[in-house]
RNA sequence: GUGGGUAUAGUUCAGUGGCAGAACGCCAGACUGUGGCUCUGGAUGUCGUGGGUUCGACCCCCACUACCCACC
């Protein structure tokens, strides 16, 4: 699932992440964020709007994070109790408190579809008690969560209406889906995810699925990964969280990962997957091609004719060379960031 | 022609009578539920040339050269 926090996945327009190419990557769905959503246009101007969906002119399925990650990364700026986590607006400084009740609400006005519980994602490294105490947070929220969620879904700007957020893009824009849509079906109301933590520590992974599992959400994420710690620890505390949550209900890594780390992980029985990496490493001059991961701005690049993959039809490797990747990225044009 | 000024890294410039500096550029690395055109690291010098003073000169003195400014 491509990031797109503020209503974009940065440098990638709609019709691009819906087929690229003859790649066809087709994403089928995308995230946003409810902080920063949140702080800028603001989720009330977006429910007026019609929700994010139409909003940001994207017909297909939208995740929205909770807010969760911002606990984690924007510690020097929050203050996190048993009623929530207070935040200190990194655009104007001003004071925001974040509610398991909050996040719920903002979400809802955003028109995911899919909904995130409000969690601390837990620092690393962490202890052993400090990420028992995380955990039952996390778990209280998650409570606290579904709650308000269940008296509120059918407050989304669409759910509760006639009219389906995806059969009513904006006027000017042409319906070009909607027979796909129509096939693929869609929901009358979102759905709201459960998050384990637990840290570093397997048999916390597991109490902390089971726990989560007796609340019965509709699908389950496995969070608080990719936070610094070795490749096989986040391997082992994924295995261990697999075992206890559902097979038939869609499971969820957060925040990863490389382009090994997704096949992995889809191989242990991962349904899905976010990475900011992807567009990020992309916009600092790092592609993953068939051949491993090469950086443009590198100088032996500045003569080369060859595509940045050759074993790749997308539209940018039939077209452009790397020497000009490389050029637009040493020269800072904003183009490199879109074809990277 | 006269007077004044400048000369230090690829570039623009600091600098002190006692180990040669910054920014940008260059070279490379990092990036995992996005505070990021970001972060980290590295290389680079006959301190214009030739003399002199001094224990010691990039620094002080003299000459030369180049460039800049003003005036004629």
């Amino acid at each position: 699932m491509p990031v797109g926090t503020a209503g974009t996945v940065k440098a990638v327009p709609q019709d691009v992440l819906e087929d690229l190419g003859s790649e066809n990557l087709g994403a089928q769905i995308i995230l946003g964020n409810t902080y920063h959503l949140y702080l800028r246009p603001g989720h009330e101007l977006v429910r007026k709007l019609g929700g994010l969906h139409k909003f940001m002119s994207w017909e297909r399925a939208l995740l929205t994070d909770s807010g969760g990650f911002q606990v984690f990364s924007l510690s020097d700026l929050r203050k996190v109790s048993e009623e929530g986590v207070r935040f200190r607006s990194h655009l104007d400084g001003t004071s925001h408190l974040f509610t398991p009740e909050r996040s719920m609400e903002i979400q809802i006005a955003l028109g995911a579809d899919i909904v995130m519980a409000f969690d601390e994602c837990t620092e690393h490294p962490a202890e052993r008690e400090r990420a028992r105490a995380s955990m039952e947070l996390t778990l209280r929220w998650a409570r606290r969560s579904k709650e308000y969620f269940e008296a509120h879904k059918q407050e989304a700007p669409w759910s509760s209406g006639a009219v389906p957020p995806y059969l009513s893009p904006p006027q000017h824009a042409k319906p070009a889906r909607t027979g796909e849509l129509k096939r693929m079906g869609h929901p009358t109301a979102p759905a709201l995810f459960g998050i384990v933590q637990g840290g570093m520590y397997s048999d916390l992974r597991r109490e902390s699925a089971e726990r989560t599992v007796e609340l019965d959400f509709p699908g389950y994420a496995i969070g608080g990964l990719s936070v610094g710690e070795s490749r096989a620890k986040t391997q082992d505390m994924i295995a261990a969280t697999l075992e206890v949550l559902p097979k038939d209900k869609p499971r969820y890594v957060m925040g990863v990962g490389y382009p090994e780390e997704i096949v992995q992980y889809a191989a242990m029985g991962v349904d899905m997957m976010d990475c900011v990496l992807p567009t990020r490493a992309a916009r600092h001059g790092l592609l993953f091609t068939s051949e491993g991961r090469i950086n443009i701005k590198n100088a032996r690049y500045a003569q080369d004719q060859g595509p940045a993959d050759p074993k790749c039809a997308c539209r940018v490797c039939a077209r452009y060379t790397r020497a000009y990747l490389r050029h637009l990225y040493v020269s800072a044009e904003p183009l490199a960031g879109v074809l990277n």
